[in-house]
DNA sequence: AAATGCATGTAACGCGTTACATGATTTT
DNA sequence: AAAATCATGTAACGCGTTACATGCATTT
């Protein structure tokens, strides 16, 4: 078993009920959207892997309109795979950070780009904390007896949590900044 | 003007002093692996690219040892680009967090397995947040003249920031999710 | 003499997005 | 009749890592 993330994420989304191609897209683009995206150019491909390892398996197609609709649910054996990689500890993920190497390359610049750059960086987190409140709050309203809403909540309160590190982050750095600027004026 | 990240990650680098290919690589492993790295791969075919864009030059190399040796420094032109770049708010990335996949989709398994899992992202942070703390003492007393310290400073000071709030989100989670035990016992 | 380090480079592969092509069905 | 939505798929490209090939210089 090789699947990949991407392979997972749609064993797990099927794992809720079985959906086509297009309705994975879009019921992703719904729930897990704040951490977590496919494309179609994912999405098909996959479902034609994962079928292939009987992972998933597409249900009869009633005849007549929509024929050409394939619908995919997840197999006994997809679920014992999901169960499976589950339960092994997530692999630490390459970090990437555009912005810190901004930063770190700000050393050599006049502090104000930075300070402006970090501004904005602040500000954006900011209104993201609100934003990942907000959606907890529509969650809630739209789906209050949704199965698995508490799990839901712990990956918006993640977002809400990393926003706000990220703002406090911005805000310490730009006071420093500003006590550099008055330690040694130019 | 189109070049990627890992270009001004290099035309960075060079601001620091010029080097070669190989050096380049150690030395970002030295400073700024916590938050980015990069591979051989893309460092050759990136410092030919800068070239033809005349971002970066060939440091004619003393003949004798090591002739094949090729030092670049970025040039005043590549010093512009980059700070053009600098001056550009950072892109917000896709996030693509693996791990909450794996909180959502532990929806319809049994908590333990979830519980266990998040015991293990939780001291992985907590070990995460004295590895920054410890990475900043070296720095310091590594490197206590250097010109950028203070940013690299606000840089190792961001891991921590972000490690730490992963380790309270861990840790809230695993309260919640003991209380639902208790709630619902099976 | 052997092992390690310095140094350059590329080929293959993996994973992902974007953009496009195509067409049926449903709503306005 | 037109527009929007449902639906499937692929080709091209971008970016990145891994693994390998190659060879000289330095240290043990």
């Amino acid at each position: 078993m090789h699947a990949t993330t991407s392979e997972y994420a749609i064993l797990g989304m099927l794992t809720i009920r079985p959906m086509t191609g297009y309705s994975l897209k879009q019921e992703i683009a719904g729930s897990i959207a704040h951490f977590w995206n496919e494309s179609y150019g994912q999405i098909y491909p996959s479902l034609k892997r994962l079928e292939a390892a009987a992972l998933v398996k597409r249900l009869p197609s009633g005849a007549g309109a929509r024929a050409n609709r394939q619908v995919y649910s997840i197999t006994p054996k997809g679920e014992r795979e999901l169960q499976r990689w589950l339960a092994q500890a997530p692999r630490p993920q390459p970090v990437r950070q555009e912005m810190l190497l901004k930063v770190f390359f700000s050393a050599k610049q006049r502090p104000t780009a930075l300070a402006s750059m970090l501004e904005k960086v602040r500000s954006t987190a900011v209104g993201d904390v609100e934003r990942f409140r907000e959606l907890e709050e529509q969650v809630e309203r739209d789906n209050p007896r949704a199965a698995g809403l508490q799990y839901w909540r712990f990956t918006l309160n993640y977002g809400r949590h990393m926003a706000l590190a990220r703002s406090r982050w911005a805000a310490e750095t730009l006071t420093t900044l500003k006590k550099m600027k008055k330690a040694k004026p130019q």
